[in-house]
DNA sequence: TTGAAAGCGCTACCAT
DNA sequence: ATGGTAGCGCTTTCAA
């Protein structure tokens, strides 16, 4: 254990470890271990035995300095524990395994200020793309923001992906892989008034957040094409979780407002809102119908199982990831064209959280 | 835009362009970037200015190559869909963050050849540690695979450390950090023991899978403390999913098996269970009792609400990071210390699930 | 087919 | 306080 340099070094065994205890050069070791330039089949067993005998493996920083180096993608995630998003990182994770790419997840905890130090950090690393998951808040600034980003990362020799996101105005060398938010929306709208529901109540989500200005939107289409006037002290706004699934339907129920369905804007939000209709001993679907969005595994498991919008979202993620990889195969010009916006289709999945309503207003 | 090198060059700027605009020498770049050295305020404006202008971020890999660097852990992870570990992720995620260090997560799918390939490929990147989560399978072979991962990681100045599963025997250098499995299974079937069930239908999880060997020996100890006698047919083994638990269900009641009680393996199996005892008329907790374990946000939103055993899945994440950290900045000898084995504690929630049983046999 | 050597972009040491 | 410069470990011409 003493053929490492002179310092009592810890350190891992380089190319040039390798190279001198195998007695050849240390260009020989790196075509050895590439793989992608012909080698005498003595020398490269040569080469493996040293390797086996030291468990080298290549130094990534120096291999990615040098040109070679693996292409790595960046999912950046608001939180890595809803499960929505966690199936679009799969996504994006098994085509990127597929191809031999790496991935890093990044939270960002919904903090503008940690989303931008981890939209440099990833520049920093190099990465082949950033991937940006979820619906976003639609300020001012925001199309600024992602500008900005779009514009960095393109410089820096990445490229910027919004996934589940509006895509970006403007010139910006960025992609989108969006779903039919509001088609999906709209559907399930009419689901609920073809069964006979007119007065539901509405949770959208947050009202500055996308996509909950898209399912919103949808909803009221349908009501439009069902010639039902569209009340909008039936829509409480809210965040995407079971709290406040469960407190509107609590508080709209205290005040006394009547509704035979709710409109719920994601699966988890649905289960709250069950929870609390069952809590004021209404039965769903005999006194309230349900219908959420999302179609995540929940869906399913509750009780009774949730009539929802289906989301596609493992699919976005590896559609994302193939959109970056072509781009960086294909050689692009950095010239936009109709592949920067993919738009993937929704669908209603019934299943038993709807019933005609049991009494007409 | 002809400042870059003669080629057209499009790739990101690097320490040299932005010296050479400011006027400075790159040295002084490097220092004004890394603030870890006085430098006069004229010249960190100056610099600025430039990496402003030019948008400039160090290069990681460089900074890795020559030194410097983030630190960066690397979790690997089952399946990153699954509620439970989402949550370790999230744990050591903010305590990586917290500390500035970057984190990374892989998917392993279950597939030993893809852990192996992931376990290498961090060792590339040379991260400063691989944090493995969750129950891991009994064979033979898995004290050797991890006992050589730890080696080999360790030998690169890196350092394994397991989460949620059994410590490795002998002197493996190698850091654990567990819950008590048992201890809580243990509490749980004394819970139900103690409401007055006798006949309870057990779903420990896959009999090779260390933490469902584990949960299945508490309930048996559980038995024994109460002098009831462990009857081995009620207990079916199984994956830890929704299917697994509504399939035993049915399976039990097909047969016409009796029970008052279900202890499963996981909050996910409860769900299952539940909707199957639904399925067949039976009512919970009226006629049937159910407990889980892991006490996921699932468990909470069940109705009714799901009593289960609280295991501290992100506080696991945030020991492990500083297990980890503390053993790199304390300058480690590398010798075993007592914080190797680190194990938290696990307790019993109260919730709606469990009633004393109607009838007693 | 193999070897020698010039960088990749950065940090840190040694001068000044 | 600032500049010059020798590597960090690897890939990739260019020669042999």
């Amino acid at each position: 254990m003493s053929q490492r340099k002179a310092s009592g070094d810890v350190g891992r065994a380089t190319i040039r470890d390798v190279a001198e205890r195998a007695g050849v050069s240390v260009a020989s070791v790196s075509r050895v271990l590439s793989g992608n330039y012909p080698v005498s089949e003595e020398l490269r067993r040569r080469v493996m035995k040293v390797v086996g005998d030291l468990d080298y493996v290549t130094n990534a920083h120096a291999r990615s300095l040098a040109g070679g180096g693996t292409p790595t993608v960046a999912i950046l995630i608001n939180n890595i524990t809803g499960a929505a998003f966690a199936h679009v990182a799969k996504g994006v994770e098994g085509a990127a395994t597929l191809r031999g790419w790496l991935s890093l997840v990044g939270t960002t905890g919904d903090d503008p200020e940690r989303e931008l130090a981890l939209v440099n950090l990833m520049r920093q690393q190099g990465v082949a793309a950033v991937v940006l998951l979820g619906g976003a808040y639609d300020f001012d600034e925001y199309q600024l923001r992602m500008a900005g980003f779009a514009r960095s990362l393109d410089a820096a020799g990445s490229h910027l992906v919004l996934v589940g996101r509006p895509p970006l105005e403007g010139d910006v060398p960025a992609t989108t892989v969006d779903y039919d938010n509001e088609g999906g929306a709209y559907a399930m709208a009419s689901h609920l008034l073809s069964a006979g529901h007119r007065r539901v109540l509405v949770l959208p989500g947050h009202s500055e957040l996308t996509t909950a200005q898209g399912r919103l939107r949808g909803a009221q289409r349908a009501f439009e094409a069902y010639g039902v006037p569209f009340d909008p002290g039936m829509v409480r706004h809210g965040p995407y979780d079971y709290e406040h699934g469960y407190e509107a339907v609590e508080d709209t129920l205290k005040e006394g407002v009547d509704f035979t369905a709710v409109l719920a804007g994601t699966d988890v939000v649905a289960a709250g809102a069950m929870q609390a209709l069952r809590a004021a001993g209404l039965r769903v679907p005999e006194d309230v119908s349900i219908v959420g969005y999302d179609d995540i595994p929940l869906a399913s498991q509750l009780t009774p199982q949730l009539t929802t919008v289906h989301v596609p979202y493992e699919e976005m993620g590896r559609v994302a990831l193939r959109a970056v990889a072509d781009r960086r195969e294909g050689g692009g010009t950095g010239r936009r064209n109709d592949g920067d916006h993919l738009v993937l289709g929704t669908h209603v999945v019934v299943r038993n959280s709807v019933r005609p309503p049991a009494r007409r207003d």
